[in-house]
DNA sequence: GGCATATGGTTTTATAATGCAACCACACAA
DNA sequence: TTGTGTGGTTGCATTATAAAACCATATGCC
């Protein structure tokens, strides 16, 4: 590799997000973490994973400000990894992608669970685009503007 | 590695999603081809990576079926790469990961462009989970089911 | 307290993936 | 027919990943 490239300082906002979750196990350490689960011992047994690396990747999501590693919580001196609003605020790309294999999977009866709505107990609806004044839009009602330099200072 | 471990298997959607775009540039590809990009040198120009990997990425996305080759269009001999169905529907996924940028980037003033209602020209809104009968859901007010089992045989 | 064991990692070593650069085949142009 | 652009493939060098071994500290139990 050299060096495998990073998006960090990539103009796109997709190419920076997959900077921070992009590879193969940060995504399913966030939804194991949405589980509820916050200790080093659920994340391996839970996802089977090598204990290094995911060692290497609690590190980088705590570097990216995903989680943050909690004193106890428990009583036991152990310490716990904890998600961030930050974390949290990835559910929607975990919903997105749940969404994409329920509805394009080849072999979608191999797919265990469903999101269902808590209180009906009913598959939530798919993810919806909309404009600021309630329209739904198609990806094709959609087009990517320049975004406005900011002001130097505030006025 | 002794071999990156595969998801294809995985009973969860977010898991078999990632075992075909969860790798550093599939989904940037993607998004290239959502441009209307099509042809390998686009792709690699745009991007800026090695036309070797290019070339692995471009194979295993036919291979998933979200890219297809098709054999000419312009008049030229050459191929080109065009999204199926399944490729187009990961538009949402894209949306989930550019709006994430947007909410918790560190240094959301580099990122270069906003998506935009092309009618009003006016951001869109935050992607909505909605219930089937149109409640706005958080993600609390969610959980996972177990999936009904299939009958074996329409009967 | 003292011993066993669980927890939460790090180190070692192998193999696979990545990236760069060089090379090659074919299409097309002059 | 010679040249150039497009669309790749083929070497390496380097890095990331993974499995297993190892290790330090905590905790449980007597």
């Amino acid at each position: 590799m050299v060096k495998r490239t990073s998006f960090e300082g990539d103009a796109c906002p997709i190419a920076r997000s997959l900077d921070a979750l992009g590879d193969w196990w940060s995504l399913l350490i966030i939804r194991e973490a949405l589980f509820g689960r916050r200790r080093f011992g659920e994340f391996q047994s839970k996802l089977g994973m090598a204990k290094n690396i995911l060692a290497a990747r609690l590190r980088s999501l705590v570097d990216h400000g995903i989680l943050a590693t909690a004193p106890a919580s428990d009583g036991s001196a152990y310490q716990e990894y904890v998600l961030t609003p930050k974390g949290r605020g990835t559910f929607p790309i975990l919903v997105a992608l749940r969404q994409w294999s329920e509805e394009f999977d080849d072999h979608p009866e191999e797919i265990a669970t469903i999101l269902v709505d808590r209180e009906k107990g009913r598959p939530i609806k798919k993810l919806e685009m909309h404009a600021e004044d309630g329209r739904l839009l198609t990806p094709a009602d959609t087009t990517l503007k320049p975004r406005p330099a900011p002001r130097r200072r505030s006025a």
